[in-house]
DNA sequence: GCTCGGCTTGAGACTGAGTCTCAAAGTGGG
DNA sequence: CCCACTTTGAGACTCAGTCTCAAGCCGAGC
């Protein structure tokens, strides 16, 4: 048995995709459920427990999967920050920052627009609830995080300068761009593409 | 009685400042005895009974003065504001909106300058805090708000046009300067002032 | 000095988010 | 079939924030 000894805190390494799927596949069905009692109450007029009774779990489950109500809704933004890191880091080498965090955007717009009417409904909700809006920029302050050293690295920053403020400036000038991109699409309606808005967005700035 | 005469609504007229500045005067004393407390016991280890206790007036009237627990701390931000709008209008109409900006922040950076002491400590807690950095974050929104109309007006936008995306992006992007030089003066302990960060990282995105 | 009207306060009930504990399932491997 | 290990549901608990109501304060007019 040797050879299948681990320690006792070790996890058994075998149940290896099909729990993640799993978890997947109802943290998706859950946002559903959830968005659309959204809809039809609002945030703040809809408790979590409605939404547990409705997608057929426990108030203890639900929260043990979304960590709080908000992240029921904003939950696959999570993911976006590491997909954007890598966005930036694979950019080339001499690119000038702005323009760089300009293309890593893409990542995020190309898969907001795979379901146009989802990202405008969910972006409209966001707008009008103070408190969605503050877990979005939380998210996105993590973003941040992930993004600032590549970008320090690009300017020649010591790494662990953290009184040199450019790096931060930058990235979250980025980001206010996105935002006000997002904004913009909101306001027509996803009339014009987000990718163009912003280009506007981030021309204005140009460095 | 007619010269006395008002409509049911109308408040006396006559209790003019003076409630104001009693106002003023209590907020002041509550937000120290909470700013102390939160040194002690860090903010989300101090519950609001236990503020209001030592501050000697009940839980329902410290709602009542302070709508949440983190405007105890950073309800004197709310004026910060107007007080940008103005400082901006009043900036010379040929400036360069970045440079309007910049220029009117030198009204916070002022204020806050004279207790660096009370700002470096209030800014760390801000940090470690996520509720609080969430409700700073909406403050600046609001600023954002107020900032914009000038700022397109400059732009020679039409106000009502929601879809053009450089207002916002300059102010957003204005705003997350004002962060990194912020945090950055956190990093230095408050060496370098705020005003000579803010500087370098306005510089940076220069348009 | 008394009273009337409006405003502020305190007390306490209530809602809803989020945490914690514990016992009862389900699951996979030997 | 049994033995960990993990997930689940139930329910108690804390705390922020809202609401209501009764009592207190204060200035104005009599």
């Amino acid at each position: 048995m040797a050879t299948s000894l681990r320690t006792p805190g070790d996890a058994g390494p075998r149940p290896p995709a099909l729990r993640d799927r799993m978890r997947q596949v109802m943290r998706a069905e859950v946002a559903e459920v959830a968005i659309r009692l959204f809809a039809e109450q609002g945030f703040d007029g809809t408790t979590v427990d409605q939404i547990a009774a409705e997608a057929g779990l426990s108030r203890a489950s639900l929260f043990r999967h979304f960590g709080t109500k908000e992240d029921i809704v904003l939950g696959h933004l999570e993911g976006y920050g590491h997909a954007l890191a890598e966005a930036l880091a694979a950019r080339p080498e001499g690119e000038p920052p702005w323009e760089a965090l300009r293309r890593a955007f893409d990542v995020i717009i190309r898969d907001e627009e795979e379901s146009p009417e989802r990202t405008l409904k969910l972006l409209r909700m966001l707008c009008e609830t103070p408190s969605l809006r503050a877990r979005h920029w939380e998210k996105q302050l993590h973003w941040q995080t992930l993004l600032v050293p590549e970008v320090s690295r690009r300017l020649g920053v010591d790494p662990a300068d953290a009184q040199d403020p450019r790096a931060h400036a930058l990235v979250g000038a980025a980001l206010a761009c996105l935002d006000a991109a997002g904004a913009a699409w909101l306001a027509c309606d996803g009339a014009t593409p987000v990718s163009v808005l912003l280009d506007r967005a981030m021309e204005t700035l140009a460095a």
